[in-house]
DNA sequence: TAGGGGAGTCGAAGCGCTTCGACCAACCGT
DNA sequence: ACGGTTGGTCGAAGCGCTTCGACTCCCCTA
């Protein structure tokens, strides 16, 4: 390996210069860089993270914690996972992919060990045993997701509660007055994941206003989970003409079943789902939704973590606000 | 944060005795161990990764670059990151994710400044632009998938010929003469990725042997491509009874394509598909299916790099066999 | 009883980089 | 013509850890 000594004397300056070269922070003669420069090209040289880490405090790495669960929608963590990874490299960031296996203690050995200058938590649960711990390490952090306690924290997250009105809103337009939620699998519930529980608040509120009847079902991926709710649906709610789903998994089982049941979609029922833009245009119907903004989820949280490192931080809590696309799974309440 | 030689000071000790404390790598009396891990507990110490990466030259991170691509069945990828990630973690090592996106730059930058200590490549090419260039970085490397070129290299892989041929020899059993192949996008064969066409190659061949009409389709996902590709399918086999599905977005478009056509599963058209569990036993019919071993293929692949680290290295190609579960969507051919 | 050897500990020399203060020259205004 | 800048460069001191050789006991064997 070659060493930034070996750059410097190859180049006829000190090594202090080479690293002034590299980092910019003084000022450099253009001869002395094109010189530099020069050498380090020539040499193949790259600077060695350890030492550079050592030496400057920073390791230039963001840590990311994605849930290790199985009950989510596992693309949309996938695409948050990606665009963070690569919006950090256009800031000059590496990513650390920690699982949440080890849990709180993987906040504690990140930032005792210095590994990472900051990190980005996923899945955040309502009362995330990882917060305590993470605003007493002091080190810089960004939720993708919502606490109940957002003091001294930076989180970014769709607006659930708008999506959930959204949702409603266009529902409510068509003329429906008894409408069903599918939402997310028991244990999303039970874990206190606030997105799936502000959506129904959302949904709720506005339905309040609209004069709409609202039936709240979890459940679970899958046709057989899905067939077994939607009968208990339609039992207790036979009128029921509208559906919001909030469980990519439940999607498609929820479209063949109505299918089968010969319920028209949008003419008997309509469907407006909260899903990612690739699911509602690859789904049997192309579904009425509300975007689940993966990437610039991913995006925003780098941004908010390269900006707090950079001084410049803001705590606060940014909300991206729902984008519902009309699409053919919802029309007007049948007569 | 505190320093090991202020742990070392806390004890009355040396620093390098509390160094190999925590290597192990000399022997320390039980007492002084116990008075050293004490005062470790106490100060509340992390060693620093930057510094013990400079010292040991060992940053024990592991680099996996993932593919950017959204052609392919996210899920698994995803799967397979966080098998790796998880497995990782109980020998020691973190996760450093990088995206495709930079190419065979990033195998450049990673060897160059030792920021890991070895790589795991997803989603390689016959003939990948990357493996030169790991070549001669000389760092360890094991890769998920197979090139043209294994020379050197250790390669963890589902064996898809063998795949291929159980399918076939499965549909052939129970007496299926004409079989389509519904493979992945076009973009997968263009790209060269070996496991696609390695599964086709075993189709043909075991096809052979038993006398069995293939006709391949390459196939987008989604409802719409997929109808397109069924189509002709029966256009130009109108016999068709047998379908082998490689693209996992194409599994329930589909099914649910044959059920509209009036076409039964299993009783008239049998289907086998190569995919994760979970996609097979969460369709609509649960599926006769070839397992891709995703959390398998993972964590073998960070044990081959923890056994090249040791020293314990071999340079082999791992090819891992399939299995196949008879479900609901296979039957005996109609007469 | 002398000598050999292992167990346990320490000191010091780095690992490769960043950064601070110091230094030297050239240049400014007056 | 002279002190004060400013731009450009260097030397040296670490950053926190690992690791090598050396040293000291103490026990075992011949």
């Amino acid at each position: 390996m070659v060493t930034l000594a070996e750059v410097a004397q190859h180049a006829g300056v000190s090594a202090s210069t080479v690293s002034y070269v590299l980092s910019g922070k003084r000022s450099i003669s253009a001869s002395t860089r094109e010189r530099v420069e020069h050498s380090i090209q020539q040499l193949g040289y790259h600077p060695n993270a350890g030492a550079r880490a050592l030496a400057s405090s920073r390791s230039n790495i963001i840590a990311l914690m994605v849930p290790l669960r199985t009950d989510m929608y596992v693309p949309v963590m996938m695409e948050i996972a990606i665009a963070v990874a690569t919006s950090a490299r256009t800031h000059g960031y590496d990513v650390l992919l920690l699982t949440g296996e080890e849990g709180p203690a993987a906040v504690r050995r990140i930032a005792g060990s210095s590994l990472a200058d900051a990190m980005i938590l996923m899945d955040v649960e309502l009362h995330d045993e990882r917060l305590p711990l993470l605003r007493d390490s002091g080190r810089t952090a960004v939720l993708i997701g919502l606490p109940a306690d957002t003091s001294g924290l930076t989180c970014v997250d769709l607006d659930f509660e708008a999506t959930g009105a959204l949702c409603v809103d266009h529902l409510a337009g068509l003329g429906h007055r008894e409408v069903a939620v599918i939402g997310e699998a028991p244990a999303v519930y039970e874990r206190h994941t606030g997105f799936a529980e502000r959506t129904v608040d959302g949904v709720r509120a506005k339905a309040q206003e609209a004069g709409m009847r609202i039936l709240h079902r979890p459940c679970e991926g899958g046709y057989a989970a899905m067939a077994g709710t939607l009968g208990r649906i339609f039992d207790e709610r036979p009128g029921t003409t509208g559906f919001i789903v909030q469980n990519e998994a439940a999607v498609e089982p929820l479209l063949n079943l109505l299918q089968q049941q010969g319920r028209a979609v949008p003419e008997d029922v309509s469907v407006v789902a909260v899903c990612p833009e690739q699911v509602a245009t690859q789904a049997s119907v192309r579904l009425t939704s509300v975007a689940i903004p993966a990437q610039e989820m991913g995006r925003r949280a780098v941004e908010q973590v390269v900006a707090k490192l950079a001084g410049r931080g803001t705590d606060e809590v940014e909300l991206l606000e729902p984008v519902l696309t009309v699409r053919a799974s919802t029309g007007p309440a049948p007569a």
